[in-house]
DNA sequence: CTTGTTTCGTAACAGTGTTATGGAACAAGG
DNA sequence: CCTTGTTCCATAACACTGTTACGAAACAAG
């Protein structure tokens, strides 16, 4: 009894495919314009793949966003060992180099999209190192004493700012946004340096 | 010759009624639950009123997008004699109680559901009071003498961020945001001033 | 080879922005 | 007053979206 029937061919291998695509259409033409019958054809699939792979859309969309978190964090992580300022520089270089799955984890357009939200954990998985960095400057005494999170959060702000008004060409077209960006991790060093 | 033919009824009227139905909806339901034909029913029109008076979707949201920035500016102006600080708080609360619009103007989300930016004028006129105040602090000898605009778009950058990440729900859920708020004023003040 | 069961590609559905079309509305001339 | 001419706009069609239903395809067992 209970006879095998039809191979499954929606695997996790297909899953992948299906994300690598997304991805691959996010960052190359924006959320707004992938579509499912393009994502399902760019991985040789139908759309029935992503409802039986991710439940939707939306869901699909979430998987990308929390990828994107990951690579993220990734490249926090590998910034740490340099110090604060390090991880402000990279937080900007990983933006600017992402930027449309940037807006899509940080600029809430995913919720806009559709009515859905990215793991949170993957957020503050991408918040550790920072946190950790605050901690040893403020243990090694050339950061303020405050509470931890608030520092790591006024800070990341800073960043997460500017970044956006980059991003979103906010301010005067001939902006020096390297310089402002520089100058602004200056102050904030000199904010909660001791 | 040339006879009056059928009178207009696509008047302006109906245009500024069709921009408080899409902004009313934005606010209500968020940028993606906005259709031209609930718009256009809410007015009490068609939808060709839409592209007669505007162009299309995209346009109209763009009039909103325009029409966010003057109140936002309006805001600012009003808390301008109050000095730097009032601007920061006055900013972070008009973004709370206008966070879908707040979300069209600077989370990018507007190019990502349409191909439209906002007129960058309109995000300069904004940044007006900012700059003045500024420049004010500076020649008052309470703020560093730096490029007027380095400074007030790396100040804007540190609200702005905050609030975003605020909107964002993104970090603990139970953030106290306003400390967190407040205490990155004072580092601004701190990193800024003489 | 038939049967039974599971799987998924195709095609239909509801709803979107946009465009085309035909009727509606009025001034001028008979 | 009626016809005509001209302009305008609401309705209906179109192409495309996410989503769902359906029926054919694929294999194990009898």
């Amino acid at each position: 009894m209970d006879p095998m029937a039809r191979p499954v061919v929606h695997t996790d291998s297909v899953r992948q495919e299906l994300l690598a695509a997304a991805a691959d259409l996010v960052d190359r033409e924006g959320p707004a314009r992938v579509t499912l019958r393009d994502v399902a054809t760019a991985a040789q699939t139908s759309t029935t793949a992503v409802y039986s792979l991710f439940g939707g859309k939306s869901q699909l969309l979430t998987a990308v966003v929390d990828d994107g978190f990951r690579s993220f964090r990734d490249s926090q992580v590998a910034a740490a060992p340099d110090g604060l300022r390090a991880l402000g520089l990279a937080y900007r270089t990983w933006a600017l180099e992402h930027q449309a799955l940037y807006r899509l984890m940080f600029g809430g357009a995913l919720a806009a999209y559709a009515d859905c939200r990215p793991s949170p954990d993957a957020a503050a998985d991408a918040m550790e190192p920072l946190l950790e960095a605050v901690a040893a400057a403020q243990s090694a005494g050339t950061l303020l004493v405050a509470p931890v999170e608030s520092v790591a959060t006024a800070i990341w702000g800073q960043v997460h700012g500017l970044v956006g008004l980059e991003l979103a060409q906010v301010g005067s077209p001939d902006t020096d946004w390297e310089a402002v960006f520089a100058s602004a991790l200056d102050a904030v060093a000199r904010g909660w340096g001791v």
